[in-house]
DNA sequence: ACCTGAACACCGTTCAAGT
DNA sequence: ACCTGAACACCGTTCAAGT
C-alpha cells in the first residue's frame, strides 16, 4: 500500500530525487544525508533509487546541479549596454554569492563537486554573452568567466563553512568570527606579526566589504586587459 | 597482541591521525574512508579513536589542516624586494596550487572544509608580510591575501573534482576534458551560442594558462589599488 | 592514560520477486 | 517500467572493561 500515485506525478524523475536530496541536506543538515532518507522523501523505498540513479555518488552530482536551480538572472533593463559590463558582471557575481549562500549547508556537502552541470550552462552563457558584448574576445571571455566563477565559488565555499559549522554547534556567525578573531589574536607576535596585527581585518565578519573587494580587483584586472579604463 | 609499542613511538598523536586519513584519502580515494581504515592504517582498533577524537567530522577537520603541510615558502632570494611583490605573489599562488593539486584526491573530499586551521597560519602570514611590503594597507592587505586564496582554492577545487572524478573511471584528463568538449560543442547554438562557439576554450586542458589568465587580471587589479603601474 | 571487544543502530547496495 | 523485501557487508559511535 501507499505506492507513489497519491502524489499525482506519473513516476519519479532523476530531477524529484536531485530536489529531495538539497530538501534533507538544508534540513537535516550534513550527515542527515542517507539513501534511505531521501527515499523516504519521496514516498519510495531505497532499493527503488537505484532504479533512477547508479548511486549516491550519482545523486550528489544531480543534487550538486540542482543547486543552480532558481538562479535568477539580472534583470537586462536595470543595466546599460556597453560600457556598463562592469556592473552587469558585479550584479551577476552578487547574485550568485546570494544565491549559493541560501543553501549554504549544500554549498558545505557538494563543494568537492563543484563541476559544470546542465544547470550551470544557462548563468554561464548569459556572463559569457556579456563580456563578448563588452569587446572580450573569445578566449578572454572564457577565461575571465572562469577566474569569475572559480572565485565566487570559491570565496562562498569560505563563507559558507564556517557558516553552517557554527549554525550546528548552535552558535551565531557573529560568536564563530569573534572566536576566530581572538583566536589569531592570541597567537605569538613575534611567529605572526601580521597575523596578530591584522586579526580584526581577516576574522571578518565584514563579507560584503571583503566580496566587493575582490569583485572589484578582478573588474579592473578586466578592465585593464580590455585596452580602455574610462567612463 | 600487536599493541602500538611496536611502532617505537610512545603514543599517537592528533597529527599521525590526520596524516593516516590524509595517506589513505590518497591511496584509496574518496569512498575509501573510514574510522576503522584509519584505525588499521595507524595499528590500533577504531574505538581507539574516540579517545584522541570526538568523532569523523573533527578528524576531517584535522586532515584538512595537514593539508597545507609540506607547502613550502617561496625562495626569499629568488625575488627581489620592493616593487617585485608581483613576482612573489605570483610565485606563492602557484606553488599553493601545485600544492593542493598534488593532493588532488584530498582536494576533493575536503573542499567542504576549507577553512584556516594551524597549519595555513604561516602561509598566510607570509602573504600578508609580502603585501604589506609592497605598501598595501592592513585591511587591503588582509582583503588582498583573502581574495588571493579563496580564487586559489576555487580554482584548484574545479581543477581537482573532475581529475579524480576522471581517475575513478579510469580515464586520462585529456579524455575527460575532450568528452566535456563535445557535449558543450553539442549544446543548441540558438540557445547557448557562446558556449558551443567557446566550447574548446571553456573545456581546457588548458589549465595553465588559465590560471596565469586569473593570477595576471587580479595582481592587476592589486598594482592599481596600490597606486602605481610602473617598474 | 590509552586501548580493546562487543554491541547498537544505521548505512549503501544487490537481487530475486512482485505488479 | 518501476517498485518492494530481505539480505549482505560495512559503517560510526558508545561503553564497560582491561592494562
Amino acid at each position: 500500500m501507499a505506492t507513489r500515485q497519491k502524489t499525482g506525478r506519473p513516476t519519479l524523475t532523476r530531477e524529484d530525487l536531485a530536489d529531495a536530496t538539497l530538501r534533507l541536506l538544508e534540513r537535516e543538515g550534513p550527515g542527515g544525508l542517507s539513501m534511505r532518507k531521501v527515499a523516504a522523501e519521496v514516498g519510495v523505498q531505497a532499493a527503488s533509487l537505484y532504479w533512477h540513479v547508479q548511486n549516491k555518488e550519482e545523486l550528489l552530482d544531480l543534487a550538486s546541479d540542482a543547486l543552480w536551480e532558481g538562479l535568477e538572472p539580472e534583470p537586462p533593463g536595470a543595466v546599460a549596454a556597453g560600457d556598463d559590463w562592469r556592473a552587469t558582471v558585479a550584479e551577476a557575481s552578487r547574485r550568485l554569492r546570494a544565491h549559493l549562500l541560501a543553501h549554504h549547508s549544500a554549498v558545505r556537502v557538494l563543494a568537492g563537486r563543484f563541476a559544470p552541470g546542465p544547470r550551470a550552462l544557462a548563468p554561464m552563457e548569459r556572463l559569457l554573452a556579456t563580456l563578448r558584448g563588452a569587446g572580450f574576445s573569445g578566449p578572454d571571455a572564457a577565461n575571465a568567466a572562469y577566474t569569475l566563477s572559480t572565485w565566487v565559488q570559491g570565496f562562498v565555499i569560505h563563507e559558507a563553512v564556517p557558516m553552517s559549522a557554527a549554525e550546528e554547534r548552535g552558535a551565531t556567525p557573529e560568536q564563530a568570527s569573534e572566536e576566530a578573531r581572538q583566536r589569531l589574536a592570541a597567537l605569538p607576535a613575534d611567529r605572526y606579526p601580521h597575523l596578530v596585527e591584522l586579526a580584526g581585518e581577516i576574522s571578518g565578519p565584514g563579507m560584503d566589504t571583503r566580496f566587493e573587494f575582490g569583485l572589484a580587483r578582478l573588474l579592473d584586472g578586466l578592465e585593464r586587459l580590455r585596452g580602455t579604463g574610462g567612463d
